[in-house]
DNA sequence: TGTACATCAGTGAACGCGCGTTCACTGATGTAC
DNA sequence: TGTACATCAGTGAACGCGCGTTCACTGATGTAC
């Protein structure tokens, strides 16, 4: 998709897709807020009128950055959870692949989990319906609200505070990643994944330092 | 408008503190982005101008409300654990009331932990030293750090990887309540302390509802 | 096939707005003698 | 005790800025006949 820079044509041609991509490139580059109409159009070289054209205004924009945001994110927690048939093994990969996702796309992270630009309670209906979000846990939100305003017990090894503490955990994680305490604690992003082993359950092995000679694979 | 009739004092007296209350109160009714400095002077009924003899600048505003909001919880967390010697039960005690004070000021709790206000290295130098934030567990970052740059094992059961989890926890399911999907999902805030208790280890018995004895449904 | 015309996707200038911040000022307070 | 003066805390007007958004426009494309 990388235009070469040829004599730029007189019509974009896939415009509302570029500008959701230079989007993405500039809150990671400079933060959420440096997120401007104009600066986005800007960068795309295009006049600061024309994001007009796709997105209602600048909300609009935000709200279909949250919706690619938690399409990749679901979309990278699918692949992580590929081959395996044991469900909590699944479930273990999936919080792994999430605090990892956070932690390499922070902003991006901030803006999809943000409730200003999301609906638990479904899609705004002036927006396309995210499909691949229709995934395989698409209905652990509800069941938990009936449980919980139902007032009944909440046994600790009740599936749903299963998951529901496999979430947190995985988001408190991911959390961390994203609000910089590692980063000012020296603490390497690459290390996201045995922190989050760890927490999950698995003894993590010593790594081999120095010249990055890992042996185990 | 006008707040009480009596004759404006020409010097406020505490001008300082009654702009951080303002600003409290601020971000609680309408949300961080409506925290301007203006907006703050104007509540407290004084020119938007005064403000900047008590703070260089917006971001000066912005520390110190992030630093009050660590005070704050922290106290919270000292004020919870009291009365335990029990340092298990102490630890998920704090974890509860951190969920429960996150739940009770999502605004506030945002601020103190977003990483553009804060610095978990320690305070910044033009800063008051937020005294009581020296407390109990003020090891366990360097700690962690230090293990993990390491590149030691991480057994699952090593005592950093079990605080680090339960933190994680606690500020997983704070930043559910925060982010606003109970909400969305008609779970009441009150609920908070029920599945904080369920997802640390301890079983929830039903509640009798009070007022709303209620089985039909 | 060509022509006419509707529609689409961008342009570029302009706007009003509220923000952060500065500045010269003034009224009140503290203090030295 | 009074007086003189430095310092403090707040005023009110003003500023430049960049933002979000609108608008009349134009160049390119699609389509009916």
């Amino acid at each position: 998709m990388a235009t070469k820079t040829r004599a730029r044509p007189y019509h974009h041609g896939d415009l509302k897709h570029a500008l959701l991509e230079a989007s993405i490139e500039l809150i990671r580059e400079e933060g959420v807020d440096a997120l401007t109409v104009a600066e986005v159009g800007r960068r795309v070289g295009v006049s600061s009128a024309a994001p007009y054209k796709h997105f209602a205004d600048r909300l609009a924009l935000l709200r279909a950055l949250a919706t690619e945001g938690n399409r990749r994110l679901n979309a990278t927690l699918i692949t992580a959870t590929e081959g395996t048939t044991d469900p909590h093994e699944a479930f273990r990969r999936s919080g792994v692949a999430y605090v990892r996702w956070a932690a390499e796309n922070p902003a991006l992270y901030r803006i999809a989990t943000d409730p200003a630009y999301i609906d638990y309670a479904g899609p705004h209906p002036d927006e396309e319906v995210p499909e691949p979000l229709k995934g395989s846990m698409d209905t652990f939100w509800p069941e938990l609200s009936k449980l919980v305003r139902s007032g009944s017990a909440l046994p600790t090894s009740h599936p749903l505070m299963e998951q529901l503490r496999g979430r947190a955990l995985a988001q408190g994680l991911a959390n961390m990643f994203v609000s910089g305490v590692f980063d000012s604690l020296g603490i390497a992003t690459a290390d996201a994944e045995r922190l989050a082993r760890a927490i999950t359950g698995e003894d993590v092995p010593a790594t081999t330092r120095k010249g990055k000679t890992s042996r185990t694979r």
